[in-house]
DNA sequence: GCCCGGCTTCGATGGTGGTCGTACTATCGA
DNA sequence: TCGATAGTACGACCACCATCGAAGCCGGGC
């Protein structure tokens, strides 16, 4: 059948009012999974899933992103092969007030080795 | 031989400093656990074990507060037969800046049926 | 001295989640 | 059309942790 040649395959997200505490917390509470989303934060720009540096293999890879993007804490899309990643740090933001920031700021501090 | 009067078990607590995220994030990840820290924050003051509302049997109990503990979250001492339990929320929000404030802003959202 | 209430320790158990390899799909470039 | 590259779905495995009940300890009050 004619599928379009423009079939950008669609990644569902949570609307964020629907994501509760204990959703974020489970999210970053892996260590790997902090990793993506500091690097995210650092990157200062859209990320696809190859070019993060984690210590996992790509189908657990797969596996942390789906965890973080039903935590409403990433946005993804295809672009071609590639999936790419940005952070809804705005929208967590308003939902969890200094939350993940709070996390994140923690995180780079023992990332640097203060700690 | 002569055990004073006085024994007052002593209980230990982490300095702040070796205290990891990762293990502040584990301690408050639990429902539970930051049902407690909650209440305790609630309550403005000292709370004995026994006093908090709980959906788990006491030896759980216990266990739950010795993560809080050994995650720096609280601080305990005992006072009689009953074991005390106060947040040790201003070392914390040094430690970790914005941390435990925001869990709790959240959790107080979401405890009062916000969603 | 004795008991009771408060909390702990211990061991067992069950569920959940992080991990992997394999096989698969989708897109792009030659 | 054929690879090659990017990521996924699935099933299995394993470790960890929340949970409990039973038994015990400790301090206070009678």
């Amino acid at each position: 059948m004619a599928r379009p040649r423009t079939a950008a395959r669609t990644v569902e997200h949570p609307d964020l009012s629907d994501v509760s505490l204990q959703q974020v917390l489970e999210a970053l509470v892996d260590p790997v999974r902090r990793g993506l989303v500091l690097q995210l934060s650092r990157a200062g720009e859209d990320k696809s899933c190859g070019t993060f540096d984690a210590p996992v293999s790509p189908s657990t890879l797969t596996h942390h992103f789906n965890v973080l993007r039903e935590a409403g804490v990433i946005r993804q899309y295809y672009q071609g092969t590639a999936k790419m990643n940005t952070l809804r740090a705005d929208e967590m933001e308003r939902r969890f007030p200094g939350l993940l920031s709070s996390v994140m700021t923690a995180a780079t501090r023992s990332a640097a080795g203060v700690a």
